[in-house]
DNA sequence: CTAATTATTGTATATTTATGCAATATTTTT
DNA sequence: AAAAATATTGCATAAATATACAATAATTAG
């Protein structure tokens, strides 16, 4: 293991042990174990690692690592298959049986993008809302959804 | 809804529908609407809200609600929400719309356990094996099941 | 109503974080 | 091994974000 791989470990095991609330904060602990380096490459670091800076229930803010850091293969998006649109309506394809709850998370974050939903098995039928076409806007939206919300 | 609640509310919409790399990024959008504030204020807004700058796979920042936001249904387990038995018949209740996915997993981690399932919207009955009915069993091969794979 | 209290915001600025560029170091190719 | 290609890093600084403080607005108490 390179010295690059170690205190990538190292960074991840004191952000899980520690309250760190500065890459500065971190910088300091990381040199005290004999690291060299400077903020410049830990912001590479924590941009590589998705690790970041979040506001914390105390008012503080604390850098903290996310749950699905580890890897995770991305083909995890919750059965998403396919995205394409017929004029005011979007259809959304997904892995067999997860067309419903696809679409109770999307009731759940209502959006002016679309005005409802139905699902069968493996299909959804979004109708946008007519005032508001914009299937780049719905792709996003969907993109948002899909990736933000990993259980 | 005074100005404050309704910014906020919008706040959210935005960065939901649009990649958001900065706070003058949702800041302009605001400003077009109407929204009369500044960096400052947008800032303490983010904070109060929880929503934060993350790096994202294609190598940018975007701002994102965090997963644990109101906005979003709390499916800890992949949408579980209880487990009874009635005799030789297991009955999982899910959220609304999860039944089917679940069922899904479960058909494709077949068990000496069980030899089917049914699912409606938010329901499951799985008919347990009459040669081998063990409710503990069952609890422990859904609980690993829900628990295991990712998505 | 008026005063007192609390909440919201802007300004100005401090703090923090990201990055272009050049230098080094490492890895790969020949 | 040398050359070429790629990766890592620091420096300097740009860009982005947070906050102390003062002003203003809104709410509550008397």
């Amino acid at each position: 293991m390179n010295n690059k791989q170690l205190r990538k470990v190292r960074i991840k095991e004191i952000i899980r042990d520690n309250i760190i609330s500065s890459q500065d904060d971190l910088l300091k602990l990381l040199r005290d174990e004999g690291f060299s380096l400077t903020q410049a490459t830990l912001s590479r670091d924590l941009k590589k690692m998705k690790i970041s800076k979040v506001a914390y229930t105390d008012n503080t803010y604390r850098y903290i690592i996310p749950k699905d850091s580890p890897s995770k293969p991305k083909s995890g998006n919750r059965g998403f298959v396919s995205l394409d649109f017929s004029g005011h309506m979007a259809v959304v394809r997904t892995l067999a049986g997860y067309a419903s709850p696809m679409a109770v998370l999307m009731d759940n974050s209502p959006s002016d993008l679309f005005i409802g939903t139905i699902a069968g098995r493996d299909t959804i039928f979004v109708a946008l809302n007519e005032n508001n076409i914009n299937h780049e806007k719905f792709r996003i939206y969907l993109e948002n959804l899909l990736s933000d919300n990993e259980d």
